[in-house]
DNA sequence: GAATTAATTGAACGTTCGTTTTATTATTGT
DNA sequence: ACAATAATAAAACGAACGTTCAATTAATTC
């Protein structure tokens, strides 16, 4: 047997990306074959080899393109506005929103980083810590308008990516919870967690969409 | 050769066990050879098969010991006091400071859990609920007498546990913090997260220790 | 419709894996 | 001193690993 018919060349590595990422969250990165995510995908596993020249690169590519997604996705939903109040808002929402969409990618990035070789991940390091920098610069504006009462910058930044980002191990589509739902609790804990002085009328209209008023 | 002078069976098994906490800690259990742990060690790979009957079985006990490392610890930490301010004070300093002195145990557990047999991962996750189900209850009792305000106590108990937790994925001994200051700060964070209703004193005098006096 | 290119197969490579078996030596008990 | 036992080494097992290569067929181009 050769070329199969029917066979796409995009389609192939689109499912060989779906597949990996699929296969890396259930299984680890080192415990998923190439022939077992060759046999997801439906061809042998020579065939990846036409697409990515090494698991590794198949994984980088994976993380990568997870953390270009993230950046993307903050830099269209950052908001224009200077109030700390908003910003963070529009961050939390934006992480927990992600995350949540993504959460089998955000697992590989967050537990395979150890399989990576030294660039890749001082790579893949570099797009975490800018992207975590925007909260540190939201958090230290906040502190200084007095808008928040923060003990530590840095920790507090460390403790709220933390929390939200843990939303994904428990987290189940269509449980108890809604997304909306999830994402105004945390909304809640975050803003007490930086002791933001606003009342529950700031707090709906900075959630966006006025639901049920967010008692802070 | 054979039996080396002065092997001792009582010392191999804590070597092996030492070593194979860090060894998987920082590449991984599926990335972790038996030989790899063996070289280690110091011994021959068939040797470590005396002391664990399979590499699973070793995973197991590493996780299974450390879950009742922290049980322990907290029954032995738990305030008779029924104040729940108190009490989630004393459970915020236990967890922090069993997870900073067991980083590397923390991650096998936190990270290994897909490596187990089902019946496997069902104990360890047996062991886990039971220790935060302690955590719901404090919460629980203080939304009960008002001694906290809190949203949602699942929600909110999930959130303090991956807060806490997190500080092992950033904190390194001898760095710029030490263990006191970042208990005090989460104790802090922890307390407005909940919102607790108390001054700074009573912080101060919750956190044991009377420190500098902690702001909520 | 022939030539070219794209996509994939099937088989094989050398290496490493977890584990088992057997033999050998150190230690302990008498 | 000698038997019993504990601890290890050395070698080997089959299976699985990531990867490569040559052959083959489908789609595209002219």
């Amino acid at each position: 047997m050769a070329r199969t018919t029917g066979s796409d060349g995009e389609k192939t590595e689109a499912a060989i990306r779906e597949a990996a990422v699929n296969l890396i969250a259930r299984f680890g990165y080192e415990a998923m074959s190439m022939r077992q995510l060759a046999a997801e995908v439906g061809v042998q596993a020579a065939a990846l080899y036409r697409y990515f020249p090494t698991k590794e690169e198949l994984l980088f590519t994976l993380m990568r393109e997870h953390m270009e997604g993230l950046t993307d996705t903050w830099e269209a939903a950052r908001p224009i506005s200077g109030d700390p109040v908003q910003r963070l808002s529009a961050y939390v929402e934006n992480h927990i929103a992600f995350h949540i969409e993504r959460r089998h990618a955000t697992h590989v990035s967050n537990m395979e980083l150890r399989s990576l070789s030294p660039e890749r991940l001082t790579q893949i390091l570099r797009m975490r810590t800018a992207y975590e920098k925007e909260l540190r610069a939201i958090l230290r504006d906040g502190a200084e308008t007095g808008a928040f009462s923060i003990d530590d910058t840095g920790l507090t930044a460390m403790a709220l990516i933390q929390m939200m980002t843990g939303v994904i191990v428990w987290f189940r589509p269509g449980e108890r919870l809604s997304i909306t739902e999830v994402t105004a609790t945390y909304l809640s804990m975050t803003m007490r967690l930086v002791g933001a002085k606003i009342d529950a009328y700031s707090a709906a209209r900075a959630f966006g969409r006025a639901k049920d008023a967010v008692a802070f």
